[in-house]
DNA sequence: AATGAATGAGACTTCATTCAT
DNA sequence: AATGAATGAAGTCTCATTCAT
């Protein structure tokens, strides 16, 4: 652990040091108990150095928010293969966010724990990450449920705010799985996501099916 | 709002004020950012008067802490009505949960997203309210599977740990849905708890019949 | 130990329950670690009670540096006897002094530690009480030495500095002594003035009788 | 007086200003009465320069303690010459003693007056001191005892613990001697070392023929 | 005779940030 | 490209003291 301390690296190789350790400083101890001196000692660099590349804390916070969440993205979309049915491509996408995840904790911390616990103008970069995967979620049930129609020749029967609902009951459940895989020993990714499947995907098909659950 | 600026109240008085200054700050500004100073001024009292009923800054958190989840509780408990059918309690204990969120946002956003954040001590406590909130779903999916069973007379096919990740998505999901139907404007408890059931009942029945997703 | 907490009593007993309160605490913590709450508790009183008749931090502490100083003299004084030869009376006061500051070791470390550390207008006090017994001490190294001049009919040889010199030494090497003795388990009154008398008592003869030491 | 403004000293230079300004409030003010304040402006810093070098006010006092009691032993030390008989030895030691404690009014105040009656950790920083003068002391006057022997022929007479009550009493008279001295205009540190040596020795030598004074 | 309620002022400490080299 | 030296501002907490009953 510790940067590597050898002087004068071109400029962007500690610029990504200084990025790994805000991430895992800002990650573990959340944004305002982390400190500058905390991050700039562990990546092997003076403070003014930290400074002159990243500006400010709240600059070198929202890179990494901006980061981490580009990583993230990154690696869900490159799991998806778009020719696959809609199941096999959430199955897919969720197992390769929960591998992120558990890949790179601080990183995922960053994202759901800390920027959004940190008011503006953080928040907001998470708001846009989230969005994109609420979208992208929304997009496959959606594609789910024209499969499902095109194989049962029956009439569309969910109503766009059901399918946002559901996609952020979905959304949710992930990120709240993510936080329990991490810390469940022997939970590896593809479980977690096989688990979620089991839990949304039956329910999903029912609502397509008009049978959902009423209190009636 | 802003407190009754009215002198010399009885100390269980300005307790309360002063706490229900405290989840205010806490909640919108996390632990760190708020301020004694921001709290005793929301309050309507001096700094060193929240120091002698309060103690410190760690005791007052957690004293929120305490308080908002010993009504989240209450107000879940109170809601479910022991001799209904498993599904029946689940919702009432889902349109309560989202109800108590809804009106207690501050208290939601103290136990949920600035808590959690902000390591122990604290994490703690919220670990202790979520295990308790756990434990009751989880008996309530168990109940569910046994009433199941006995209305079809086929065997149990849940596993321990199925029920144990069933139930963490499942309260993940509801957290998740919190905070998002705070966000969304018209979206009533009863619609919120409406949507969860939806997508989690029919999964959970189709589980128990052993008819679960799988990635073959 | 705590002060009888029966209310409603007279105001001298109160008053001097909190000086034996204030006594011990400014004795064991010094004047500013002493807080009037710590001192008020101990004396099993209302902290404005304490105020209203003592008045302020700075008069009770001066209260107390007085009380004590007085008992510490008063203790001394009664011990003499103005009939007896000097040197029995330097050892009389000697072993009342010490006898006194073992059996009252917070009102002489307030006295003797506190009080002359912390600045005017307390050291002023202790000066007082200090100027006393060396003029006491004086008195008693002038009558010796008349009591030997008369026995061997030989001319005085001490100058007046030279006297005031060696009582400051005595007195000093008294008060470390006192600090000594209070330390060190199974060290009486009486030895410690045997000590101090042999060291100091030949020392003073041969002076007088001109033969002191010199570097020459 | 006042430290020189220049900016951009050398951190060593910084840090003995810091501490030059902190033995004068501590030694004039004790420990809590002085502020970090006080000090930072006497030393023309700013508070978080004292803190980034010093730590704490805590770990500054100690280390001013370690300071102030390093040089006042090298002073003492660098006086006394093996080779000389133990009266001359004592007599330098004393002189040394005096004159430091002259020079270094606030430094001889930071050790006997304030460390002392702090409380711990400081006390035992000067307990250590001390016990190292005190056993420095019982050297000579037991040195002396064997010259006293070697030229008389002489059986020993002087227990353990009377040459450590001794030793006490004369470090207890050099101590509150130079308080003294340090109050008396025109007190040289020799004649200082004079009239204690005067009170001192004849003393002792008496007791080393076993003719002390006793009550009898 | 006595106290619960309340506070202005000031203490120690930390932090993001800049300056001069 | 990089840093040792330095600080304004703000935060937590304590204390002597008073008010109203």
């Amino acid at each position: 652990m510790g940067a590597t301390k050898a002087k004068r690296m071109p400029r962007e190789v500690r610029e990504q040091q200084m990025m790994d350790a805000a991430v895992q400083t800002f990650g573990r101890r959340g944004y305002r108990a982390a400190s500058m001196d905390d991050i700039a000692e562990l990546a092997g660099v003076s403070k003014p150095l930290v400074y002159l590349y990243l500006n400010s804390k709240e600059e070198l916070f929202t890179a990494c928010i901006r980061r981490e969440a580009a990583a993230l993205l990154d690696a869900v979309r490159g799991a998806v293969e778009p020719g696959l049915p809609a199941d096999r491509q959430l199955w897919a996408g969720l197992a390769a966010f929960f591998t992120h995840t558990a890949e790179h904790p601080d990183g995922w911390s960053v994202l759901h724990r800390q920027a959004r616990t940190t008011g503006e103008p953080f928040a907001a970069e998470v708001v846009a990450l989230r969005g994109e995967v609420v979208a992208f979620v929304t997009g496959l049930i959606g594609a789910a449920a024209r499969e499902t129609l095109a194989a049962t020749d029956r009439a569309p029967d969910l109503a766009e705010r059901d399918v946002a609902g559901l996609a952020q009951a979905l959304v949710g459940a992930a990120e709240s799985l993510a936080g329990w895989a991490n810390e469940t020993p022997g939970m590896t990714a593809k479980e977690t996501a096989a688990t979620l499947m089991n839990f949304a995907w039956a329910g999903l098909g029912n609502l397509m099916d008009g049978r959902g659950w009423s209190p009636g």
